[in-house]
DNA sequence: TGCCTTTGTGTCAAAAGTACACTTTGCGAA
DNA sequence: TTCGCAAAGTGTACTTTTGACACAAAGGCA
């Protein structure tokens, strides 16, 4: 093929995952180190790879969060495309892409998608892009790779968004769970905290969670109930939404 | 180049504008007809292009929309990316590809953007892409070129959510207008009826729209009072946005 | 038995939402 | 000149939602 004017440029594509957990107290994400490369200080990155030729968008971003976490037909959402011809303009990252990649000054473009995982259902596997992934606190994310840090805080944004418009829980808790973990998964995204006894009644309201006949054993101090969602009133809410801006 | 492995396969980047005016009574959608090829029936599009090398995605977007409106400096949001390998799968797409085309075959992925303008403002312009453009109304939209309606959609979903945590109006109304015009727009997006006197209200409130000391003239009935936006209140809005769900 | 920790619950006042109808203004036609 | 038409503009009563706030109950442990 034959560049015949600057229309014809061609790039390279990449999808990078932010996949979101929650350890009952502090909101995660799971991070990766690249391939260690000799003379490049070690960095953590989003989870990521080139898209293959035969994979639509939404297929590359499930495969490597398969691949990385065992985790197949969960809930993905397109953060956006991300794609500066100055993207990489770090000298680590150059240096680095220099090591590992044949086309190390090829443009990319990379679709960003983001997911809410528990964390609990299994252990993070290294993988053909990672040397190994590990769960950091939102807050102590303060640098990444590449453009990484943006798309992080672009996905942060949108689940602080989506939280006002969606429920949100079902992913990142195990079936059953208390109201406090619940309450404590909403601080955490929100990062504010929340009136208990609002936050209860107005989660009530929304019909999505149910008691269990079934209450914590074993803690110091009064056992609190159990509860799960209501998967039917949780997917129906998901896909209606509730507006309150109100009109 | 060499393409060694399944992982270095090149593409190309497109952007595609979804571009909504207000005609005062419903939405509008700015699209184009392709240039003609034989054989091959027309059929509307979105107006896009390929990215050049030097731009990033925004500036890109920003381009497109200059050539065909000569709009700067506008408001332009990201939709998303879109590159379904089998996004071309219309046997007159390919067909146009192969009459337009170099490399008809390629895998291109589009990143899309919304926007909103005043559709008054100017003519629309024949451009490289477009043999002519004209504004279509939202609900006469049913089939487009590619995946550009499936694009359509999204973008118009997007504008729906945006109208409950945001001002909108700025950009798609002239600087005076009347309270009417800006209740048919959110009526417009919205796509249902809104309570004149409930939205009166809940409009004020926002402090975004201040009312002039002007008239309409020349109606055969009531004049009604002229309004602007109040912009340092509105880019306030705009930034914080008003949530609901109201945690 | 007393202490510590976390759960779980109710009320009241303020704000917001919803539903609803009649008067005003200006033009134009009879 | 007056009558009719069309859209503008305005208020109220009722219901629902929000937001602020404090104390008793349960269970382990020393």
């Amino acid at each position: 093929m034959q560049i015949k004017n600057k229309h014809q440029i061609n790039h390279r594509i990449s999808t990078d995952c932010v996949i979101f957990g929650f350890d009952f107290n502090q909101l995660r994400v799971l991070l990766i180190e690249r391939q260690p490369v000799e003379g490049v200080p070690q960095m953590m990155a989003l989870p990521g790879d080139l898209i293959f030729e035969e994979e639509n968008l939404d297929m590359a971003a499930g495969r490597v969060l398969k691949e990385l976490t065992g985790l197949e037909d969960i809930f993905l959402e397109q953060v956006g495309a991300f794609g500066d011809p100055n993207r990489v303009n770090k000298p680590n990252d150059k240096k680095w892409l220099q090591a590992v990649r044949q086309d190390p000054d090829a443009r990319v473009i990379t679709v960003a998608y983001y997911t809410l995982v528990n964390m609990n259902d299994y252990e993070p596997q290294p993988s053909s892009f990672a040397k190994s992934a590990s769960w950091i606190l939102v807050d102590d994310i303060t640098e990444l790779a590449f453009d990484h840090f943006e798309i992080f805080q672009s996905a942060l944004k949108k689940l602080k968004d989506k939280i006002n418009t969606q429920p949100i829980g079902f992913n990142l808790l195990p079936e059953k769970f208390t109201f406090s973990q619940l309450h404590k998964l909403y601080e955490s995204i929100l990062g504010n905290e929340l009136d208990k006894r609002n936050f209860r009644r107005k989660m009530l309201k929304l019909n999505i969670v149910e008691s269990l006949d079934e209450k914590q054993e074993g803690v110091p101090h009064k056992p609190s109930q159990y509860f799960k969602f209501n998967e039917e009133n949780y997917l129906i809410l998901l896909d209606k939404g509730f507006n309150n801006f109100g009109f």
